[in-house]
DNA sequence: CGAATTTGACCAGCGC
DNA sequence: GCGCTGGTCAAATTCG
């Protein structure tokens, strides 16, 4: 019985590579025990190791999810830099500088409100043109202070501070574009001095994979799956991650047409 | 009831 | 100096 418990014990990890590489893990307990006396008990062990082969499975197809999942996150977000770096590129060009002032004049008309070199950048959202209110998600927490009515755009404009650290000084103004009702144009002023919510995940799970290769000096596929539950409770902790991420997509794809359209 | 948002008042910069 | 405009403040209000 010892050992029927024992066995029990080590296949209730849900990540035991043992039980993940046996089709029928139910098979180790159920010879173990061959007194006729407890065949009630052998019968609650098939059954219970039945229930945890099927959950092993389940788990087993959930965690492949998840990697998917982490490895289309992780190119998307290579692909996004890689965007942010092409739109820098393309600004500093003098020849596109030009079309990027036209643009900036019909927004922004009055001179003093020229951007300045650095320290300010503008991200484009496409959202319903319905929906009034000026909320651009963009993994940081912001404090409203004010709304003001502009003399070029009767769309209002909504000024926001960072309220996620204490001190951090960026603001954000966010407003409706003049020329597409359904596009919100987000100002950023300054540097964040913290991470954003997304950030924070993935520097958890950088951090998590450096220490587990350092340690071991290879990365193990035991390491891998733990890495992956770890990354699911961060995600399931943080419920904007989803609309963070449709919004960063929406943005992307937004600036490129706005591209196109110049 | 505390936090977040709204909104009118106020301030500063700029052009005339 | 005055008026116009964008930006900020803070009291009032709303919301969870």
């Amino acid at each position: 019985m010892v050992a029927t418990s024992l066995t029990l014990d080590l296949n209730l990890n849900p990540f035991c590579t043992t039980l993940d590489d046996h089709d029928t893990p139910v098979r180790e307990v159920a010879y173990i025990d061959d007194d006729d006396d407890h065949s009630f008990e052998k019968e609650v062990d098939d059954h219970t190791v039945y229930d945890l082969s099927r959950e092993s499975n389940e788990n087993k197809k959930l965690k492949e999810m998840l990697t998917d999942i982490w490895d289309k996150y992780n190119s998307l977000t290579t692909h996004v830099k890689k965007l942010i770096q092409d739109k820098e590129e393309l600004e500093s060009s003098p020849k596109k500088r030009k079309s990027d002032e036209t643009v900036q004049q019909s927004l922004w008309k009055r001179p003093r409100e020229e951007l300045p070199i650095s320290g300010i950048k503008r991200v484009y959202v496409k959202v319903d043109p319905s929906d009034k209110s000026l909320v651009v998600k963009d993994g940081y927490q912001w404090r409203k202070y004010g709304q003001k009515v502009t003399r070029n755009n009767p769309s209002p404009r909504a000024y926001y501070k960072c309220s996620y650290a204490p001190l951090c000084p960026v603001k954000k103004k966010v407003q409706r574009s003049m020329e597409d009702d359904g596009l919100l144009v987000a100002t950023y002023e300054g540097e964040h001095n913290h991470r954003s919510t997304m950030q924070e995940v993935t520097y958890a799970l950088a951090n998590e994979r450096e220490i587990s290769t350092s340690e071991s000096g290879f990365h193990s596929p035991k390491l891998d799956e733990v890495l992956v539950e770890q990354m699911a409770t961060y995600l399931c902790k943080d419920p904007n991650f989803t609309s963070q991420l449709a919004a960063a997509i929406t943005s992307k794809v937004s600036e490129m047409d706005f591209f196109k359209v110049c």
